[in-house]
This record gives C-alpha cells, structure tokens and sequence, in this order.
DNA sequence: ACCTAGTAGTTGCTTTTGTAACTAACAACG
DNA sequence: CGTTGTTAGTTACAAAAGCAACTACTAGGT
C-alpha cells in the first residue's frame, strides 16, 4: 500500500462524528425497534412530545432538524401504532396538536429508561470533564 | 404544553451525537456531491484508497465498519467515474485491489484541501483541548 | 479427486429516504 | 369579495440503503 501522508481521515471532524453517531445510535436501535418496531425518526418525534410536551409537525420539524415529509410519516406511523392522536387547532385548521396516547406514554417511558441505562453505559467510560466538553462541542457543532 | 422533566433529549448522547453528525455532514456532502457527484459511500471509499493505499473492498468494510453491498456499489460507481480500476489478485482470484486513477487521485487530492478547509472552519470555534478531547471521546465511542 | 465449509463480491427485492409537486387553509392587499 | 402569496401537511415518484440469496473461488479434510 502507498499512502498519502498529508491527510489523516482519523482525525477528520464529520468523520469521526459519523463514526461514533452511527455506531452508537445503531445499537441504541435496535432496543426500540426490537420492542416497538419503531423507526429512528419514530422515536425522536415520541421523544420530543414526550419530553417537551404536546406540538405541532412543523414544531417537531423545526427543534429536531427534520425535513417534514419524514416527520409526517413518523406521525402516521406513531398514530397506526396508536401512539398518539392528531387534533387539528380550531383557531388554523392547517395546524394539528400531537399528543401521545397512554400506551405512547407508557412507550416514552420505558424508553426513557432504556435510553439513561444505554447513556450510563456509554459514558461511564469517561470522566466528568470528557462527556461535559463532549455535550458542549456537539451541541454548538449542531448548531453551526 | 405538558413536559416530563426525568430526561433531557439535549443531553442523550447518541441523540447529540447524530445532531453534530448529520449538521456537518450534510454540509460537506455537497461540496464533494456539486464537485464529483459523489455520494457519502463513495467520498468514504475515495478517501480510504487516497488515504490508506490500494486494498481491497473487504478491507475498507473492515476498516470503515460499511457493509459490503454498500462498498460493493461505490465501488462501481467509482469505477464508472473512472476514479479507480479493479485488478483481480492472481494469488487468489476472489480479492480484487483497488487502486486510484491518475483522475481519482487528483480527486482526492482536491478534495482533501476542501476537507482540511472545512474541518479548520469547524474546529476554529473551539479551544485546542476541546478538539483533543473530542477527538479521543469520539475515537472510543466509534470502538465500544 | 471429491465433498464440505468458508470467503469476496454481486445481484435482486424490499424498506426507507429525498425531492418536488400537490392540497387545503390562512392572510393581506387591491 | 377576489387574487396573490404563504404555510402545514400529504402524496407520488426516484434515489439510496438494508437484507438475503446467489456466484465464483479457496481451503481443508477424507
């Protein structure tokens, strides 16, 4: 093999945050969609209402940077599985208010658990410092 | 709106990692997708040959953690765009080494000043410490 | 030589995503 | 009232990813 020294792909940022984005969210998978059959884009719209309370698509769209179509379809797929309910807002009926159902609440959280057990494993490999810098760098690299 | 206060989507890790991921990647997707038309496998393939020396598909599954239907079909696309050629391994007929083109070498070449641009951009907004502990958290997340 | 098991890579089919066009509803202005 | 522009959400079609079955080949017995 020749290789080309100028360029380490280890230590390129999209990379290696693709790296570790895929390898941990693949495996945090397969728990909700061995227990709920759910999507990855599922389970964010079930966690965002879940922890931010009842919303609309777009709401979902916007907080979670997700293009609408896949919102709308994570909608219908969480309303077959008669985890939430639409009800379309009197004062603009272009609007629907998602709110979770019991049984999609009793799924939030149960997941909720899974998801600070799965979080718990992953950063106990590090110290206090590590997983603080490492929240700080992400979430400003996510808002860039 | 109704909120649950036990978990905070902002702080689940894997949740923060797919974030920054999916921010930056996309971004640099369409530099090197407007460039080559290349899709992220293909980049990731490019990069591998560029970086590391001809190998073989199996290889870059291996060392990249992709499927090998996935490289499988970079490969030919790369092929196509006449970026890299395929030579059978006379030792053992089933291995194919792949090897850049004089066109895929000045591809990656190009491609890796956008790359050293982009990450300076990212990495500019942060200390030097929080880049090396990103790095060495990322590193370990990737191989857990 | 033959049979079995295993590997590298491809192909076909299904599921998921991306994109753009669409519907339905509102708002502002003439 | 229209007419124009905009927004929330859906749908239809194309591109891409995932999965399982397949081909071609090698290796290791027997």
């Amino acid at each position: 093999m020749t290789q080309n020294d100028t360029f380490e792909l280890q230590g390129f940022t999209p990379y290696l945050l693709n790296q570790a984005a895929e390898a941990t969210g693949s495996r945090f998978q397969s728990i909700y969609k061995s227990k709920y059959g759910m999507l990855r884009t599922e389970w964010r719209v079930l966690f965002h209402l879940g922890c931010y309370g009842d919303m609309t698509a777009k709401d979902v769209c916007d907080r979670a940077g997700l293009h609408k179509t896949k919102v709308s379809r994570a909608v219908s797929a969480l309303a077959q599985k008669r985890f939430l309910e639409r009800h379309e807002l009197p004062e603009d009926r272009r609007h629907e208010r998602l709110t979770l159902t019991r049984a999609g609440r009793r799924a939030f959280e149960d997941l909720v658990e899974d998801a600070q057990n799965f979080d718990q494993q992953l950063i106990e490999h590090f110290s206090e410092g590590e997983i603080e810098t490492l929240r700080l760098v992400l979430k400003k690299l996510a808002e860039l």
